[in-house]
DNA sequence: CGTCTAGTTGATTCGCCTCAAGTGTTGTGG
DNA sequence: CCACAACACTTGAGGCGAATCAACTAGACG
């Protein structure tokens, strides 16, 4: 289904009927990507653009001796090639669990952006959140201790999630392994470990085998000094269960 | 000079001539900031989009404790308020030295964006260059030694100033503290200081008084693991002196 | 069953932080 | 012209958070 894409475009504010329809259409043939695959490199000249129809990716870059540095987590409705349509790509993009991908032609992003002045602002909008959440994640690894920024980056994710539906009960398929989070927060994964631990032995969250439950979020939110505001989603954390097909 | 936004526009690419004027012309009345001037602050609504035409400024977000965190610096040419266009602004932007702000009305940019593709596009680089940024540092936070973080700082702006004509023998003017420094980089402001003494040390830079001078630009590339390819600006570390009005 | 990967644990080390003074410079008012 | 703030920078000492090194366990898989 494209209309992840049109959950994502319009979680900023409505499209017409017209407009969504149009969203729908853009998205061309489908294909999918086995966990693990690279399905983006840096260095990669502009193709064709992307989009993110079901499973989680993330964007990495890694250094010559091995470091890695996780830059952001994709979900469902995201768009893979943003940075990649109006500059070569800096980093890569590997898919978490099994993924399928939305491809949009370039002549038709470009007529959109051009002719279609809600869409043109709805991906801008996504550009900017984009941006807005690599901000928060600055944040996070300059300022905040482990324990904060573990808690900050599930707090992050449930919100995202939930705003596409992904969120039922306070859980949701968060499939990264504990190497993922270290390099996510720039830290190393014997530390990851034992600040998870203590997360968990507080009560505030379990985190097995890809899957995430949130048990206390209030405190989960104050541990991790997260405030949704940055995430411009009209402040929607997950009240009430969105149950979605196959959360 | 409005130029100044031309010159960044036009970094990845040309205009033509008639783009070029309307760039220019897209600048109403100039006004000037002081040196410490917030001239944006979390949460402010949406309103005109300003441009940096004359000195330097920064984004950052402050905790409710004190801890600051600087999110980019802002050189001449650079659009303050584009993630305010589209979305409330969810940090705040602070002069560092003396500035001049251009103002572009809003009916006319969103005009241009919809009217003038080549615009458009160039706006769409310069935020994904915004991005690109962003994720170096987030890079450099999460995996990098507070030496190599302040050598690749210095290397980007040394190529960022250079790009708009801000650098002449490896001189420019960078009107921060050791304590913007360290917010920057997410150190405290000991030990950015320790770690400033060993760069001078060794040779590689002068930084004083706001005034940074690379002494040994292939040693300081090297300290901060510098590749300019994210920036996206054609490979243009500063050869040759490019000597510019007032530098 | 061996092998692989993810997670866990302990011991040790170190990069960076915090606290606490002290220096130098600039600006300001008496 | 001299206190004296105010600020940026510097230096020393001590401590903690997180890294590193090194096993070891447990489940998944062929």
């Amino acid at each position: 289904m494209g209309s992840r894409l049109n959950a994502n475009l319009q979680r900023f504010g409505a499209l017409s009927a017209a407009e969504a329809q149009a969203v729908d259409e853009l998205i061309g043939a489908s294909r999918l990507a086995a966990p693990g695959e690279d399905m983006a490199a840096e260095g990669d000249p502009a193709g064709p653009c992307r989009v993110l129809i079901e499973g989680q990716a993330f964007r990495h870059k890694t250094l010559p001796d091995g470091r890695r540095q996780i830059l952001a987590f994709l979900i469902p409705g995201d768009i893979i090639d943003l940075p990649g349509v109006f500059l070569n790509l800096d980093h890569s993009v590997t898919a978490l669990g099994a993924c399928e991908l939305g491809s949009i032609p370039r002549t038709r992003l470009d007529a959109l952006m051009q002719g279609a002045p809600a869409i043109s602002h709805a991906l801008w909008r996504t550009s900017q959140m984009e941006l807005a959440i690599a901000r928060e994640w600055m944040v996070g690894m300059g300022r905040r201790s482990a324990y904060s920024r573990i808690a900050h980056l599930f707090c992050e994710m449930i919100v995202r999630l939930g705003s596409v539906g992904l969120v039922s009960g306070y859980r949701c398929t968060f499939p990264v392994t504990q190497q993922h989070l270290s390099d996510a927060l720039g830290l190393s994964a014997v530390h990851t470990n034992r600040t998870l631990q203590a997360l968990r032995r507080e009560g505030l969250l379990s985190f097995q085998a890809g899957e995430l439950t949130v048990l206390d979020w209030p405190a989960l939110q104050e541990a991790g000094e997260f405030d949704h505001t940055y995430l411009h989603l009209a402040g929607r954390p997950p009240r009430q269960s969105l149950t979605s097909a196959r959360a």
